[in-house]
DNA sequence: GTCTATATACCGATAGAC
DNA sequence: GTCTATCGGTATATAGAC
């Protein structure tokens, strides 16, 4: 927000500030967090290169000299949030012990996830599948998903979990009780991230009655 | 879907078999059908009047003889899901006994309109606000959640629910899961609707641990 | 009530001057 | 690298014949 590199910069080959020496000379980072904001705010349809454009105080055709289009920027965003959920199951799955230890890792990781790359997967939630880029979002989403599914069927194997659920029911229960973070949580406020892994844990596990 | 009422129907004031005597005489539910259809699959702004046009078998004009515009369209069933869930949120309000007896009925209330309903909340769920209609359907939304945090708010003061969890975090948690049903539950399979109401009842209140 | 034809606007994307 | 101008396409919506 409070960057060094609001609108026009000259200069071919910089370093940017960040730590990494990676290729972009432009900030296409900058790019695509507006892009995701933008996104998410309007919709993808609704969201027209010319607004990503006047948002980025540049214009239409010095954008498409960095990025090659509108779903280049889709594909990007996507990816982001694949990634980070790709990576936290993948050291949730790793862990010994317990499988419902594992699992418990994984909904903890999902959350972290979920809160470092809020604004990319709220994008990942919404994508209905019209084009390559987003069925192709959507077909990692589903690995993820058939991941989690088996943390949660081993648990339930294993005796870690009430037997009297159906665990594809448990499975799209607990998730969807995830997924919806996007729709209403916002770090910054009182609630911290590890506060919010602790409640929706303690809530999915033991459920919100009085003892 | 099995309707008799397909394409063209040229009778110009006439009675519907669904026992509603009301004025359309042209099949205005069957459009609005496909319409909210269309615009789940494939985004509001990306589903095109051309494309509902066809899949009513009719023509782009033909359409806008009956119906002013998109817009229209949208709003009618973004007010059809709230209409839902606004009667069953106020006949659980209006229920005697404990806050907490109140609150699993308008849990259940809630899961009963979103099944009901499904389509069009679907459709509600995902509005972003670009418009008027959208930001009045947000309003009607907003006062819905407000209704069923204060019933939270009740049974928490009560003594029906845990007293270690900030009642708004569980409110959104709880809500977050009944909506998220919009991205998986189809009725017509194995789970009905009213084991769907016991499943989530149960995760909600004792939680996944196996006892 | 439904049709063809069209007005008007904006979309994503590109060409070519600078 | 950024600019102005524009292409081709599609969107919502309407006019007017039938």
């Amino acid at each position: 927000m409070a960057d060094n590199t609001t609108g026009t910069e000259t200069t071919g080959t910089f370093r940017r500030g960040n730590g990494r020496t990676d290729r972009p000379p432009y900030d296409l980072d900058a790019v695509l967090d507006v892009a995701v904001a933008t996104f998410n705010e309007r919709g993808y349809e609704a969201a027209s290169i010319s607004v990503l454009a006047e948002r980025l105080g540049t214009s239409k055709s010095a954008l498409y000299y960095h990025v090659s289009g509108k779903e280049e920027l889709l594909d990007r965003a996507l990816s982001r949030a694949l990634d980070a959920l790709e990576g936290e199951i993948a050291d949730a799955e790793a862990l010994p012990g317990t499988a419902a230890f594992r699992l418990e890792a994984a909904l903890r990781g999902a959350v972290r996830a979920l809160v470092a790359e809020l604004p990319a997967v709220t994008l990942l939630l919404r994508v209905r599948g019209n084009t390559d880029v987003e069925r192709e979002a959507l077909r990692r989403r589903r690995a993820v998903d058939h991941r989690l599914s088996a943390l949660v069927d081993a648990a339930h194997a294993e005796g870690s979990l009430r037997s009297d659920l159906d665990s594809g029911t448990t499975t799209r229960l607990l998730f969807g009780m995830i997924n919806s973070l996007v729709d209403w949580y916002r770090p910054g406020g009182v609630l911290t991230p590890s506060a919010l892994e602790d409640a929706l844990l303690s809530v999915a596990m033991d459920g919100l009655r009085a003892p």
